[in-house]
DNA sequence: CTCTTTCGCTACGAGTCGTAGCGTAACTCT
DNA sequence: AGAGTTACGCTACGACTCGTAGCGAAAGAG
């Protein structure tokens, strides 16, 4: 729940009333899963563009006003409707690097071809643009969550050899760094930009092929760097 | 001109009318300039998502009715009117693979560093996902121009011996074509990703790292596909 | 039982959309 | 020069969306 207002806190507040929590009526989480579910239904049948927050409002069979209670606007909304899909993004290990890399692959990839996450993260991202925080809740939300998977397979790799060990001193973490932020943005590019702008599918055979350039180049960058 | 609206070679038409033109008032070119002009300075000031097409044609000095008489809508404005960009775009040999590629990153990052591309390009990929009009005309007036920059690139760095020439046979410019997608999705997916999602900004520095890893990759595509 | 906060509802001004209708301007062909 | 055709500027319009304000009722906390 990243894009969530907060209305009390910035509120009159009495002594220990913040420890205990706050008084009076609580919001219905009920609604909330509501609204999220009728945000993601919106967006599959109207896309980014022709999504409404009344139209939203009428689907969660909620009052409009309920909406902007909570959310500031559409970008906050539909981003919080869709960072809850990315939970799902898991990294089982399944033996080696190149398995590791071309699931994760299609894992995002499967996310990327559902309707609402496909028309939902581009327009986000492009309000983004003009909205630094918008953008600093995509970060937490959406690209601290798919660079968790790099960092932990990149570990999986180096202790079983595939990889290897970074150095000691901050020059070392730094250049580690570095190399997880490249090799993220090689990633989610990549199968963003085949799904979504190319617009053909990322399957097993893509998939393959890209993970064995991308092992070539990471074999190849070990002695540098 | 990708996106503009062809009225009359719907309507009745006489004879050789059609070898000569049409007949009757031409429509002004510098409106098209202005009008073009004026989407791009919208955009940098006000972004994707506050563009409306009453501003653009006060901007322009033009009547809002001209607008909707040459585009169908705020999707097709905007993309022409940053679609020219594209055409800066080139690729001057700079006698290596390597140094080829790092100036088409850099050259490709500039101009994603640009307020007006950087909120217009995820927008209209991101209506693009729900109108196929749309991700058609994106096709032709953006990822096609980009993706001979790739094909250019290497049919040089086969020339200078760098990368392995295509075999005969279709099966071989099947695979050429094959290769071709796959590393233009790295390249572009990268640079936008890194650019737009990520926030990090696409220097020089970047740049070297990235081409490193992806001179690596291909090399060691070399031996298989 | 009181206090506090949320909820649903209605209503509202402001802004945008895309279109229609009109008279005028510009250019082509006879 | 005149007739035909198309583009243009302008005004006006209904439909829609936005985001907010105000109200009484509902739901929990102390």
């Amino acid at each position: 729940m990243v894009g969530r207002m907060q209305c009390s806190p910035t509120g009159p507040r009495k002594g220990r009333a913040r420890l205990t929590g706050r008084t009076g009526r609580p919001r219905s989480a009920a609604a909330d899963a509501a609204i999220l579910d009728a945000t993601r239904a919106a967006l599959v049948e109207l896309g980014w563009g022709k999504l409404t927050m009344g139209d939203v409002a009428a689907r969660a069979k909620v009052a409009k006003t309920t909406l902007y209670r909570r959310w500031a606007g559409k970008n906050e909304l539909v981003l919080d409707a869709v960072a809850v899909l990315f939970d799902e993004l898991e990294l089982p290990d399944r033996g080696s690097l190149k398995d590791d890399i071309e699931g994760v692959v299609l894992q995002f990839a499967a996310l990327l071809a559902r309707p609402e996450t496909k028309t939902a993260l581009m327009a986000v991202v492009a309000e983004s643009t003009t909205d630094d925080a918008l953008r600093a809740r995509i970060r937490e939300a959406v690209v601290e969550r798919q660079k968790r998977l790099v960092v932990q397979g990149r570990q999986r790799a180096q202790q079983r050899g595939e990889l290897p060990p970074d150095g000691g001193g901050p020059e070392a973490a730094a250049a580690a760094a570095r190399s997880v932020d490249l090799i993220f943005d090689v990633i989610a590019g990549a199968v963003v930009h085949r799904a979504l702008v190319s617009g053909e599918p990322v399957d097993a055979a893509w998939a393959a092929r890209f993970t064995t350039l991308l092992l070539a180049g990471l074999r190849g960058l070990e002695s540098r760097d």
